[in-house]
DNA sequence: TTCGTAAATGCAATCATGTTGCATTAGTAT
DNA sequence: ATACTAATGCAACATGATTGCATTTACGAA
């Protein structure tokens, strides 16, 4: 996972996507890169309260389109976002990995390490993309500390 | 296949969840076998207009606690329900098929016939379930012979 | 068959998320 | 420093989800 960027890191990826260095853009991708799960709006609304929801959700927009970061439905149907691992392009995602569901915390976890295998579909359908999700209890809200802790998604 | 009920099995289904035989039940049961994808409260409101919104969601939501019905996500976050297989019962649903999104005509399939392959989640993680999605052309929608349709439903 | 009761419905209202248009601000190349 | 365009903020709207409450209806009991 490519944790502990830094904001030159951060300016070198808006520059390299020929979007502005703004300072909404790099706070949304410092909060995104440090965390593990994904992030909602209104995750970022709560805590990131001077910037605009229109804005934060045309940052969002412009980031998925770049292949920066990709989006992914959490139990509600809300969209959550996750950073992408190697192998997004524009327009061109690769997120067919496991998104797991936390019903505890809320959590959305994007478990990279595992493949999809192969599936066949019936005649006639031309799938351009797959997505496995899990919903069940999460590291920290199963077994070890049953106190979860609802800092994620609400 | 459970296709073509009629009246008489929709109310002696309505009767064994201990639920009253009301027409608007009755009604969103007869569409809901009718066709083979998934449908969305919108969809449902576009036909029924005599049934108020509020009613069918909370037909919707009676179902799919009663296990009649499970709940599938589309591509814009929006609930769509399909009736399920055997194996669902109240609290307890079994859609462990894949679910087609068509980008196209926006129709959510359930392919029953593919089972997934067994996953092993990272040490922590306890799923409770598991749903595979797919995304791109449906037969109808990618050219192919529409003649034979596959049996979906869940 | 009528009646009483709980369930089901309709209506109004509200919340949450997503989305567009437009005027203003700010980043950046020159 | 200037100018041009991208980015932002604000207002407004759209859609789907959700609750409270008054009214109606299904259905078992009298």
């Amino acid at each position: 996972m490519a944790q502990g960027k830094n904001t030159y890191q951060f300016e070198d990826l808006l520059e390299k996507h020929q979007l502005k260095k703004t300072g909404a853009r790099l706070r949304v991708l410092s909060m995104m890169y440090a965390k593990n799960t994904a992030t909602s709006q209104p995750d970022l609304e709560s805590v990131m309260h001077d910037i605009d929801r229109v804005t934060l959700y045309r940052i969002l927009n412009v980031f998925e389109e770049k292949g920066i970061i990709h989006k992914v439905f959490d139990l509600n149907g809300t969209a959550n976002y996750a950073v992408c691992s190697s192998g997004c392009h524009e327009h061109h995602h690769h997120d067919e990995h496991l998104h797991f569901n936390c019903t505890a915390c809320k959590g959305v976890f994007c478990l990279n390490e595992l493949s999809l295998p192969a599936i066949n579909l019936p005649t006639g359908f031309q799938p351009t993309g797959f997505t496995l999700y899990a919903s069940g209890l999460c590291p920290k809200c199963s077994g070890a500390s049953p106190k979860s802790s609802p800092k994620e998604r609400t």
